[in-house]
This record gives C-alpha cells, sequence and structure tokens, in this order.
DNA sequence: ATTTGTGCAAATCGTTTGCATCTGA
DNA sequence: TCAGATGCAAACGATTTGCACAAAT
C-alpha cells in the first residue's frame, strides 16, 4: 500500500495480538489479520479475504493467504469452520457459540452459545476427551 | 462374503427400496445399496464406498460411486455430512441424529437425538425455515 | 547471520463433467 | 425402443507444496 504504514488505533492492538500469538508480524500477516480483526466477527474464505487484500491494494499471494489462515488458526485466533465441503470458513470469534446456515447464499451467522442448550451427551467412548461442539442450524435462503 | 450374488433377505429389500425411491435398480446401484443397507448404520466415504465395492469383486468406477450416493441423498436414502472440508461422509441413517466426531481417526459415530437437548433457538431470519440441525462433537482420538 | 515468511507455479486431492456406449423397462 | 445409467478420462476448484528469494529479529 501506499502510505501511512499503520493505522492509529488498531494497529498496536492487531501487532501485539501477533506478538503475543508468537507469530511473526510480518507485512502480510499484519495486512490480513488487519483486515479480519478490524471489524466486529467475521467469517471469511481464503478466497474472500484474498480478494478483500487485492482491493486493499495489499499485495498477497493466496499460498500466503493460506499460510497465515492456518497459523492463525492454529495460534487460536482464528477458528475454522467445515459446513459444506467445498470450501472453509474461518470464524474471528474463537469463543463458544453455534452457527445459522443460510445454504442458499452460503451465509454463516453466528448465534450465542446461551441461545443453545444441549444436555444428556453421551460419553465419549474411552472417555475421550471433546474438543469442542459445533452445532449447525441450516436454514432455506 | 463368499460370492452368491445376491443376500437371502436384505436383497429384495434393497430393490424395492430404490424402487419405491424412483431410482431405476441398476446391477451397479443394486451392488452399491447392498452394501450400504445390508447391515447397520454406517458412514461412507465415496472412496470407501468404492474400495468396498472393488473388494466385493462389484464393478463400477468412482463416477458412477458418486452419481450413486448423490441419487441416493436426492432421494433421501442417505444423508450427506461435511465435518472436515476434506472429505465428505453419507451416513445410512437419515432419522434424526447427531455425531462424534474422532478427529484422530476421522471416524463418526451417531448420537440418538434423544441424547441432545437443544433449546431456545433463535428465529431464523426472515421466518427462514429449518432444513436440519447438526450437531457434532468433535473428540479427541 | 539466521531463521522464518513469501511468491510463484506446479502438484495434489476430492469431486464433477462430457460424451460415447450400454442397459433396464 | 430409448430415456436413463455407466465408464472413462479429462476438467475442475480448493488447497498444498517445493524451492529460490526476501524480510524480520
Amino acid at each position: 500500500m501506499r502510505n501511512k504504514k499503520t493505522s492509529p488505533l488498531s494497529g498496536v492492538t492487531v501487532l501485539e495480538r501477533l506478538r503475543d500469538a508468537g507469530l511473526r508480524p510480518t507485512r502480510q500477516r499484519l495486512a490480513l489479520a488487519k483486515i479480519l480483526f478490524a471489524r466486529g466477527h467475521r467469517h471469511v474464505s481464503a478466497e474472500q479475504l484474498f480478494n478483500e487484500a487485492k482491493s486493499s491494494r495489499v499485495d498477497v499471494s493466496l499460498a500466503t493467504v493460506y499460510n497465515a489462515l492456518h497459523d492463525f488458526t492454529g495460534k487460536g485466533l482464528l477458528r475454522e469452520i467445515s459446513i459444506d465441503s467445498s470450501s472453509s470458513y474461518f470464524d474471528t470469534n474463537t469463543g463458544n457459540h453455534h452457527h445459522f446456515y443460510f445454504e442458499r447464499s452460503g451465509h454463516l451467522e453466528d448465534i450465542p452459545s446461551e441461545h443453545v442448550n444441549i444436555s444428556a451427551l453421551p460419553e465419549a467412548p474411552g472417555g475421550a476427551e471433546i474438543t469442542r461442539v459445533d452445532v449447525i442450524i441450516r436454514v432455506k435462503a
């Protein structure tokens, strides 16, 4: 991008986020993280993020976008969601919550976990530890 | 199983299942349906089914396996599940139920729907109709 | 100076498609 | 007969990988 290396407030935060996660804050990771975390929570595909980066004149390759998304996910900055086998989404909301999935548009919407009550889970065989519980409500729209 | 074109009882049933669904019971579809529905409920990937068919000396192409799986799914004989974006599973249990997903092995196990209680769902925007609710409990094993 | 990313293009993997050929009703 | 199925191989789209180059500490 042209000049002003950093946006005023969010810049620092994002940078720290990367550092704290143990990720080297490179130009590209920083730019992508800004796009991802600038505003509220979002659900993005690699392709989408790649396009947004291009529109913002951030020069990154698609491979780098994938690397960044996976690095971020590995460090707990993102959460990966596979709804439809054709592509995955990365969710900036890593807290406990669920999703509406609009089948027609492929759009995702968060459902706060308080709105979903799950009870009487059977014991996972061998006392296996539960990694997480995903609830996906598919709607026709 | 050894050879013999058909297993005794399930053979007829499978044939009728296809007929009732409005699917022409071709050699391949019949053979695949038998593998799928012979015993209790199962979760298979296209590749798996393809291999099982080969082991049973059923001569089908992978494309036909995909066609059959999708045809069966379209007619409600199977249900498709996408857990992991790398490949989909087809579940012979089309009733209302949920899943344990063993991350290490990629194995799926049913959870009867009575064991999971979901409450207080937010209204889907625009009164959109709910197609289905998937609950996936990921466990580390 | 070292180590860790990045870009590019080629490679992979699951899945789909086009089309000529078969087959069940 | 003849619409609907199948097989094959090529086409696809999302993701990954290999490797030379660049940048962060």
